[in-house]
DNA sequence: AACCGCCGTTCTAACATCACGAACTTTAAG
DNA sequence: CTTAAAGTTCGTGATGTTAGAACGGCGGTT
């Protein structure tokens, strides 16, 4: 089962790595399950299930598999390594209570976008799902707010890195368009996304640093265009979004 | 390295694993931080590191490593695995918001209560940090309240699993005097724990059940005794969470 | 400015360990 | 009771993992 591997990647990890993530996506499954769909003999795949659920990353209830607690336990880490991945949980609550739109608190991690915090109404369904997601900063408007507030060579990093993969037809490819939106940005405090990233879907976001300017991370409502557009209804949004912002920048500043 | 392990798991994975929890516990390391501690050569760590990262189970900040956003989505899946626990969020927040008290949604899983939701005062610290952590059953109001409504054979297999270990003075440590106050529990409708888990902390915790009467979870408050105690006092507290976890079952019922 | 030391990464060879498939056990179905 | 399907255990051979040394890069020091 070898072959030309990546580099230099251990294979037992990935595998079991993989199993994990299979039972992410098939929401739990059994031992065939999983050697059939992955084409691996079961007894390979009954040992990584039995390291894994040694160390709490899978649960077993009679013959089934689950994702386990030790993992919620690592990835909440995640989200509370910083006090402002903290605090801007509160804030992105508020942020919905204010604007009415579907809200997100998300970081830069490895040149993407990690969402750490989700607020919408209880109706609105599939806002929990998502954390922990990863999107291209290029193409999002928390992604651009970030990008704005990074230094012009980590930027270009960042691209080298992902590029401007198109995912509509409004996105952004081009690098020298990016760079002078991110201006745009800059001077008028927040960015906004046309459908760039998912059809139809707009978003308006605002970058959050601390004292030494450093980006902490990024605030967003996203929602149909109707929604959003408008110049006054956007610049009203727009106000909402930052002086959320700059209240959660002013009491992490007091912690 | 190898030697007498435990049956039948695997040695990379297993590693790879534990340089995960170190991470978490450290808050982040370097490669000869990790190396030093676990006691393994750079180069060894250095691979998993990298393997890890490729998954992005951990994220790499110019030498300096982090748990990864995969982590958070992983983990972010047994939160929200089944209607009831991503339902119960919300009824977690408006706990807190009647009674004051911090508090708390778990679940059982292997025999334990996992910490699937927690609210308490933006003020009240420490409250985040602790999902995913697993306590015993026994000895906590929202596991006792469990076991309350599980099967007796349930109850003995997770017994015969964990023991009951004595964790303060109060804990209790005998079987019969567990069972005889489950009985207490299904008659009154709610557990309590006074101070059987953790010097000082009680709890009051009630069980959720579906239109099955299977037990999806259950919720708790949990403060210092004078804010819990006297006999009033419990019982309009209980008195809350009860009603709190009808109107859960109810809106749980109507999906 | 050059040296030195520390740390992360790459490389290679040896051997421990993992994957595989067959045998065994258990559970469910007909 | 028989048969089937699924989970688990076991042994062996091939592979991938480990360990340690060598390399390269970075930062601090004299």
């Amino acid at each position: 089962m070898a072959s030309h591997n990546d580099s230099q990647t251990l294979q037992t990890t990935t595998t079991s790595i993989e199993i994990l993530e299979f039972l992410e996506e098939a929401d739990g499954a059994r031992v065939s399950e999983i050697a059939d769909t992955m084409d691996m003999p079961k007894s390979t795949v009954h040992g990584h299930l039995a390291t894994l659920k040694a160390k709490e990353f899978v649960t077993q209830q009679a013959d089934f598999y689950h994702l386990g607690p030790e993992l919620l336990r690592l990835g909440n880490q995640v989200r509370t390594r910083e006090e402002g991945y903290v605090l801007a949980r509160e804030f992105t609550e508020r942020l919905f209570d204010v604007v009415g739109l579907r809200s997100i608190f998300a970081v830069e991690m490895g040149g993407k976008a990690v969402f750490l915090h989700t607020a919408s109404g209880p109706k609105m369904g599939w806002t929990h799902e998502r954390l922990g997601n990863r999107l291209h900063l290029h193409n999002t408007a928390v992604g651009k707010a970030i990008l704005a507030n990074l230094p012009r060579m980590r930027v270009e990093q960042i691209l080298d890195t992902w590029g401007l993969p198109e995912e509509t037809e409004n996105t952004v490819t081009d690098r020298e368009t990016l760079y002078t939106e991110l201006e745009t940005v800059r001077e008028q405090g927040y960015a906004i996304n046309r459908a760039e990233n998912f059809k139809e879907l707009h978003g308006i976001g605002v970058a959050a640093t601390d004292h030494a300017d450093n980006v902490i991370g990024a605030f967003s409502v996203t929602g149909p265009e109707h929604s959003l557009s408008g110049p006054d209804k956007e610049a009203s949004i727009a106000d909402s979004v930052v002086e959320i912002v700059n209240e959660y920048e002013l009491e992490l500043a007091l912690v």
